[in-house]
DNA sequence: TTGACATATTCCGATATAGGAATGTATTGT
DNA sequence: ACAATACATTCCTATATCGGAATATGTCAA
């Protein structure tokens, strides 16, 4: 099996730097494809084609004015990628709080062993 | 140019489910790889593999005891995906005022165009 | 109609997977 | 030393890109 398809879901799309980019672009705001290749600095026919995939998984919306389409960042389909980011945080703390017990307590002196994060250890002393 | 390898940076790394089930898994616990094998179902190689990718961009944290070895998620390497999402998260705010706005003009009988949510927007009337 | 303008799509080639099977390596127990 | 245990790595194959070049599609203007 190859990698999954940049268009299965929003994790995939967004693993590109230049979508992420454009997604940061085009936040709060409607743009023309054309002012997007000018403001990124891509050729036409790249931004057409992540354009197409940003929208393949909702995280675009275009609509379409004379001969411009205007695309926009539909941030609502980020936020499945920023929940399940959040699920993280209290480890973050958690570990902000090691790092500083650690660095504490080399402070004082105290040879600080590197897993002493692990209550259940039991390495044969 | 092919796709950016899954080493690259968190977020390819995290393109893939089964990725992302072994940082939910790792989160807060120390684990062997052969509890990975077990409480996902997946085949011993396919998770060493994974969690080569992981540790190469730093998302879990190893360490040798005996012959087996513990992973653990490092949450701090999530953090910046966490960032990256919560720069839109004022606007997904955004657009939920506007389809509420947008269903309260509808309940007023106001005919609700569909895109009245750009001020900018100068259509020849 | 003809042409210019704005985007999209197709074709190409090089590369990076992900899974399955088989094999390699390190550590423990007898 | 030898077998067993716990993981890691390699080899193989099918597939999905991503960029660049060329081309197609659709809309407006004269």
């Amino acid at each position: 099996m190859a990698r999954a398809s940049t268009t299965s879901d929003a994790f995939n799309a967004v693993a590109e730097p230049r979508r992420r980019e454009i997604l940061t672009y085009l936040a709060g705001v409607e743009r023309p494809v054309g002012e997007i290749v000018a403001a990124l600095g891509l050729e036409q026919p790249s931004v057409s084609k992540h354009l197409r995939v940003l929208r393949d998984v909702g995280l675009v919306r275009m609509r379409c004015q004379g001969r411009q389409k205007l695309y926009r960042t539909n941030a609502e389909a980020i936020r499945p990628l920023h929940e399940w980011t959040a699920t993280f945080e209290r480890y973050w703390q958690h570990q902000l709080h090691h790092v500083k017990a650690r660095a504490e307590a080399m402070a004082r002196g105290v040879a600080a062993d590197p897993h002493t994060s692990d209550p259940n250890l039991k390495e044969k002393a």
